[in-house]
DNA sequence: GAAGTCATGTAATTGGTTACATGATTGA
DNA sequence: TCAATCATGTAACCAATTACATGACTTC
């Protein structure tokens, strides 16, 4: 049995790219895996600490009077990560409130369940607008950087599913309102 | 501050189809809502407790020999579930471990990497064959419940979403397969 | 000098799965 | 008779968020 806390890796991941305080490891979380992860400082915190104890990463000092902790990956947390990345995935279990609300739609006002639909393609849509600034923002580094392709495949990863999150929304609202006449 | 449990609502859904045992709401979880939701024995059968204590559903014994009890949906319980889902949608966060790996694609091997996109391909293809059958055979009821088209909705989901799974899956396996030459 | 952000951390609570225990019924 | 499925339930554990506490630096 294998842990399901991937905060580790995450951590770890995001130290091979370079040295980070905890709190820019979770701004880079927020902004970077907008759509696909999120982390807590409940959670990096304390896996920053254990990831220390075990020799996976070191902690140095560079606070001068507000007190900073820049954590670095050693040669060992780098054979972690790698370790894990090689694993296979695991099935993922996605919940979406919106498809529990519309299997039991017959249960409320149709123009209320319009509305659900509605605000869920709203905020995808908006979505879908960050991730195309995103990608111009990265196709304009001219100066790559090596996973700056992976970044994009993410990226693609997003507008397509949020593409398709859109259409749904359409031909849903297009069903509803055929219903009510 | 509103609840995120939202095991209770599941249950309530279920029970305004019809009376059901503790056993048969885990059943019909697994399979109608396999792909945006799922239950566990250690959620459900204390929150049915907690329901008939506060008068939400009833309980019945019909067990002969053995042990078996069904819960049906009361007045307040109808109620609680329309209340429910008349509220906003909540933001979902969805976690998505391929994308993860792909972020950091660049430490690992590239026929690695394009094994765990190959998994998740095929993985999602089987799953948008089941969603077929699932239609098929809605399509097929001539006796048409409530609900109904409802579901068809949310199968319709599964099936553009999937889609999008294979179309991205195809692209990217096309991207690595260029950057290897 | 106030608001915003940088910065670290913990405690409480909630959410959720997994493993375990127990036993009856059904069908090959 | 053996495996599968029906059926209920709890305890332990793990995962994760939220709220809280504290304080420095920056910018308007």
């Amino acid at each position: 049995m294998h842990s399901k806390n991937k905060t580790r890796y995450v951590i770890l991941g995001l130290l091979s790219e370079g040295p980070l305080s905890g709190y820019e490891v979770k701004k880079l979380v927020t902004i970077r895996f907008s759509g696909f992860w999120s982390e807590s400082y409940g959670q990096i915190y304390p896996e920053l600490k254990k990831l220390e104890a075990g020799g996976l990463v070191t902690k140095t000092s560079t606070g001068n009077t507000r007190t900073r902790y820049v954590y670095s990956i050693t040669g060992e947390g780098f054979a972690a990560l790698r370790s894990w990345l090689q694993e296979p995935v695991e099935k993922e279990l996605v919940r979406l409130e919106i498809l529990l609300k519309l299997y039991f739609g017959s249960l409320i006002k149709p123009e209320n369940l319009q509305g659900h639909i509605q605000n869920f393609r709203n905020e995808h849509l908006q979505y879908l607008n960050l991730l195309g600034r995103f990608e111009t923002e990265l196709r304009s580094i001219t100066d790559e950087h090596e996973n700056h392709p992976f970044v994009l495949m993410t990226i693609l990863f997003g507008q397509k599913v949020n593409q398709a999150y859109l259409e749904w929304s359409d031909q849903v609202l297009e069903l509803l309102k055929k219903r009510q006449r």
